[in-house]
DNA sequence: CTGAAAGCGCTTACAG
DNA sequence: CTGAAAGCGCTTACAG
């Protein structure tokens, strides 16, 4: 059953038995022999919980994202995993849902299980949180998130630029009435409505706030924000929609209503999910990077495990346009 | 630090530390109020490994899905955690991937974590695995899966009715030449594919092996897949595609040919998926209740790790024909 | 190269 | 209600 077993059956002492087991010293090959030997007729399997208490590492890592279920986060959580999985990492997800603490909550689930690091991926009102998180000397990696209470490196995109670029796009292709539809609750939001209003001004455009409509980054809530700037602005000719998933749901929207893309009114994306080619029409997206920024955020995470110590504090991701039939010249 | 130490300042022994930490057992007021206060001001963190490990339970479970990200399995994996969670258990996901043994290696560490139980979603090839599974005596719950060489409580719809359903439908929509593209890999496909088979024996119509095309579950090779198909049997009136992720695909490659859902090509999906009324045109699906089977697994898991006794072997979650815009009556 | 023993940080009968 | 002590299953100086 445990180890003093193995060392039992084979003669052996448990120190040569943990030393096989973890190639950690040489042990003579008759010994050895011997203690594997006895593994394999005893079916028996090395109990890591009690290594990692004696280690003090557990080769586990956390991913704090939101609950709701945006291909964002599949994507990120699919290219960390990719690159934690490698260095023998498991990793918890954490869904932080609508409930009250529930960040909290699974921070102190965290450090009680004594995680080695967190990637965090979700923005919180709760400024315990972060004092928390500061306080914990767990190491943390910033994923797609600017928060000037954690100084802990961040892995994003420029998303002012970004947001400039798009609508700059927008504008060089003849629109002057851009609706703008985005995500609530992340900081993102302020950053690419700053970069949106920024390539108005550089244009002479005046900002119209009636043009702005914030969403939930779901499909459904995209359609509803299309509905609704639709209704404020019948005479807009571009919307500008700072989520793809959402996009999804704007596209929607906008044939419900009757109208055509892009003869009507050109649809430009952010994010650059993989399904955007197969939409109707395909999609024109600003796009993110998104697997290169989970990697580096997984790579960086691992560093700071390993007692590296990061000093740049901002890895910017670049960003790019990609043309494809939502978009036209008018 | 530890226990010992909050237990020193506080004056009391661990033993009485533990106890107003996990409530136990009663602990006078006084002695707790102390307990509290030292915790408190040394910023105490219980070690929940160490719990874990005179426990021999630590709140956590597998899910074993392949590495394609997959829509499907991301539903799942979100309805299981949110149910696993409410239980306070941790979730560790295991993507396989198209490594050898890569399987194995997953279950090898959750068996060393001494994880509490498995969802598995994976089937593999190698029987190694399974007999491994069984010796385990970790409990296992088969997620969409039915695996003969394994005894465990399996949940799932019935898949050979839901294709003969779907089939019917289209022959009931007046449709004799149907392509039926399904995804590899699975059992499920052999199940889908006699399911379809059976209609069309029902109604007098012979089966063309033409009109079969397998695919890997990814909306690009739906794409793929329904190029093959058409350049195959050009005059088919319908495809059915045993996968709505790979129907977004199909439906791209058939406008890519030229043609019009579901004037030229009739296209019914499999799945249910959240995404399809937003699709162009809406997609009609064979619908799972995809988040209840998730629900389900985890329940039945939860159940099997506290020792209950579950009888009944196959859960059979119904499914059910949505009908949209994807199909017509021709 | 090998082993005896301490220690990782908890929980829980057992005795009082 | 409270505490001393054994035990959970490992790793690793330390000594030989």
């Amino acid at each position: 059953m445990g180890i003093k077993d193995i060392a039992d059956k084979a003669g052996v002492s448990v120190a040569t038995v943990s030393r096989v087991l973890n190639e950690t010293k040489h042990v003579s090959a008759n010994l050895r022999e011997k203690v594997l030997k006895a593994i394999e007729k005893d079916g028996y399997v090395a109990n890591h919980m009690a290594r990692s208490m004696v280690l003090k590492k557990n080769f586990t890592a956390g991913l704090i994202i939101p609950h709701v279920s945006e291909m964002y986060h599949q994507i990120i959580f699919s290219s960390v995993e990719e690159l934690l999985e490698k260095a023998n990492y498991k990793i918890i997800v954490c869904r932080v849902k609508d409930q009250p603490n529930h960040e909290k909550i699974y921070i102190d689930m965290l450090m009680q299980n004594r995680t080695d690091g967190i990637i965090l991926m979700h923005e919180t009102t709760n400024p315990e949180i972060y004092s928390r998180l500061r306080k914990s000397n767990i190491p943390v990696v910033l994923c797609s998130l600017d928060i000037p209470e954690l100084s802990f490196p961040q892995i994003c995109i420029d998303d002012t630029q970004a947001a400039f670029d798009g609508t700059s796009y927008l504008i060089s292709l003849g629109h002057r009435k851009i609706g703008f539809i985005c995500g609530e609750g992340y900081s993102a939001r302020d950053k690419r409505l700053e970069g949106y209003q920024q390539a108005l001004d550089k244009s002479g455009i005046s900002f119209d706030p009636n043009l702005v409509v914030g969403g939930h980054y779901t499909i459904e809530s995209g359609r509803t924000a299309m509905l609704e700037l639709y209704e404020q602005c019948p005479d807009l000719t571009a919307v500008f929609v700072v989520s793809d998933e959402m996009s999804i749901g704007v596209m929607s929207a906008i044939r419900q209503c009757g109208l055509r893309i892009p003869e009507d009114i050109s649809v430009l994306g952010f994010d650059g999910l993989d399904i955007d080619p197969y939409l109707t029409p395909t999609l024109s997206s600003v796009q993110q990077p998104i697997r290169e920024i989970g990697r580096q955020s997984a790579e960086i995470l691992l560093k700071m495990i390993n007692g590296e110590d990061i000093v740049r504090k901002k890895f910017i991701i670049t960003h790019s346009i990609v043309e494809r039939d939502s978009c036209r010249r008018i």
